[in-house]
DNA sequence: AGTGTCAACATGTCGA
DNA sequence: TCGACATGTTGACACT
């Protein structure tokens, strides 16, 4: 995969720095040592469209997961954490009688009187109209989150944690893709530091071997483009008056070049 | 048994 | 204050 792959996704990637002030997270426990520091990088991202809808899942395992099988909670006494009985309340009442109603498959574990959590698995068409659904929109609003439920037979907060987990699963993707970036910048820009650790070498070494007047500092000599005398710098007096002497410093250097570790930037990302 | 995936959840932040 | 969201975590499940 080259640099040109991982600029085809049509995001836009910006690299920057930003004070920590500037978090809008600064209580995140993932703060960085960098953060600390008054700066942490920044990566700006921008989703011109969605690049992983390829990331299907449910199927992807090979495995046809049909059977949509919901954990009992309805008993009030689910040992999988309170917080779920929390937010069962919390929805309440209307919704979550219908979310009740609508989807449920009962397992054969739901009459041993198991408390255990069951997992739902996402049949291939709701994953399909899941998906397709979010190529249109990341986010939905109110109105369409209980539309695609209906659609779905799945209640309006599994269609909202659905949506939430394949933002975060998006993101999650860009940023490994942005990492691997971010390592062929570095990688380049360290030959190029190589390269030009070398050239400095060999410029000293140059150097030492000019004679004297050439070993003077650039800016005190200047020559003459069209007769190539030297001059001293300032005075000009190599030439007479009216000559076309250049007060441009002279200099042996190579002609310089301006190396541009990120390969055609605009275009491509 | 170890591991990856993913639905579901907890928590903190932000904007209206 | 509240709803929406981002982010990190948990636990069930499938696969090796």
């Amino acid at each position: 995969m080259g640099i040109d792959d991982v600029c085809n996704t049509g995001l836009g990637l910006g690299l920057g720095f930003k004070s920590a002030a500037e978090n809008r997270r600064p209580n995140k426990p993932a703060a960085t040592a960098a953060a600390s520091h008054g700066f942490e990088p920044s990566l700006t991202l921008g989703l011109c469209g969605d690049t992983y809808n390829q990331m299907g899942k449910g199927s992807k395992d090979g495995v046809d997961h049909h059977e949509v099988v919901l954990y009992r909670q309805d008993s009030g006494t689910s040992s999988f954490s309170n917080g779920s009985v929390k937010r069962e309340r919390e929805v309440g009442s209307e919704e979550a009688e219908i979310e009740r109603g609508s989807c449920r498959v009962v397992s054969d574990e739901d009459d041993d009187g198991s408390n255990a959590r069951k997992k739902l698995r996402l049949n291939k068409d709701q994953s399909a109209l899941l998906e397709e659904s979010f190529k249109l929109h990341s986010t939905l609003n109110p109105k369409q989150k209980q539309e695609l439920a209906r659609r779905l037979n799945l209640r309006p907060r599994q269609v909202e944690v659905w949506f939430q987990n394949r933002r975060a699963r998006t993101k999650l993707k860009q940023t490994e893709v942005d990492c691997e970036f971010l390592k062929k910048c570095c990688e380049t820009l360290t030959d190029e530091n190589r390269r030009l650790q070398k050239e400095l070498q060999e410029l000293k070494a140059l150097k030492l071997s000019q004679p004297f007047y050439m070993q003077l500092p650039a800016a005190t000599l200047s020559m003459c483009p069209s007769c190539e005398r030297i001059g001293g710098g300032g005075g000009n007096r190599a030439g007479g008056a009216g000559d076309n002497h250049s007060k441009s410093p002279f200099s042996m250097a190579p002609k310089p070049h301006f190396f541009n570790p990120f390969p055609n930037p605009s275009a491509a990302c």
